[in-house]
DNA sequence: AACATCTTGTTGACGTGTCATCTACCTTGC
DNA sequence: GCAAGGTAGATGACACGTCAACAAGATGTT
């Protein structure tokens, strides 16, 4: 037997779907008009400068952000072909390569994160309270760990 | 001068694109594995058996869904290559077509919904207590209102 | 009727994400 | 030293999403 949500759930998770795809949207666009990155271009590069050697190799790149290896290679390259990073041969290990941010890369990232901050704060946490701020963390929280649990 | 996100904010903020991604990327691995159907497909089912008619006018569906009209032409046409819908000429309007659902889509949902609503229980709704369940709708609510806005 | 204009829905090009697979290299055990 | 298996990363095929352009039909104005 199913148990459905009920009106209080439903709530909520309309208003999770709906946000979920309109935020990410309208950050989306606003970083592609403004500085002609993606998120994804964004999430990459901030994670590059995040180290002080600002080269890193691609899988650890990968855990950082998260993701599997074969997307963060098909976006390397596209990155690549538009110049914001480049690739070199590590020495120690001939299977590996090593990212690292080109000038062009520092510059867009440079660019790109003020007025994302300030998307964020203006969508999001100009709109809360610090109950609400931590209430979101807290479910944030329960939720990731409830999809790391096992089955 | 920008003002970056302070450490709660952080906090919030981080677990939300975590969150975000890695629940997205669950429940779409688990519609896929026990019913074949990615969750865009899902949501095209769903908001056709909302109808009583279950027959829906192409932009009708893109605006229940929130869907631009090149994305649901798209996906529509591989949804019925896939034999889940079919498509209908409008006798009032020579430009328009109706969009229904097949027999094998009716199947396809009817399997898919029970699983869904209790993955989604699962991993959201079992690890909040209804505080936090109105906590979550009242923060989607606001940051929903703020991107509606004018700017 | 004739014209411009709006609307409906499709299409093509292209960036993106996933899965399965591949190559090249490394590591371990014998 | 060498075979067996593991690891780093790239690749190809395909599903998906966005944008700009398009065809064909509707509407409104004169």
């Amino acid at each position: 037997m199913t148990r459905w949500l009920d009106a209080r759930e439903q709530r909520a998770w309309r208003g999770y779907i709906a946000m979920q795809a309109q935020l990410n949207a309208e950050l989306h666009r606003r970083m592609q008009a403004e500085s002609g990155l993606s998120l994804a271009d964004f999430d990459v590069l901030v994670a590059l400068t995040d180290r002080d050697t600002e080269r890193m190799r691609v899988l650890e790149l990968a855990e950082a952000l998260q993701w599997e290896k074969s997307r963060l290679s098909h976006h390397l390259s596209r990155m690549q072909r538009r110049g914001l990073i480049e690739r070199e041969d590590c020495p120690d290990d001939a299977r590996g390569a090593f990212v690292l941010l080109s000038a062009e890369g520092r510059r867009a990232i440079e660019a790109a994160a003020p007025s994302h901050v300030a998307a964020v704060r203006e969508l999001v946490f100009d709109g809360l309270d610090e109950a609400d701020v931590d209430a979101f963390a807290r479910i944030t929280g329960s939720v990731l760990a409830r999809i790391a649990a096992p089955r």
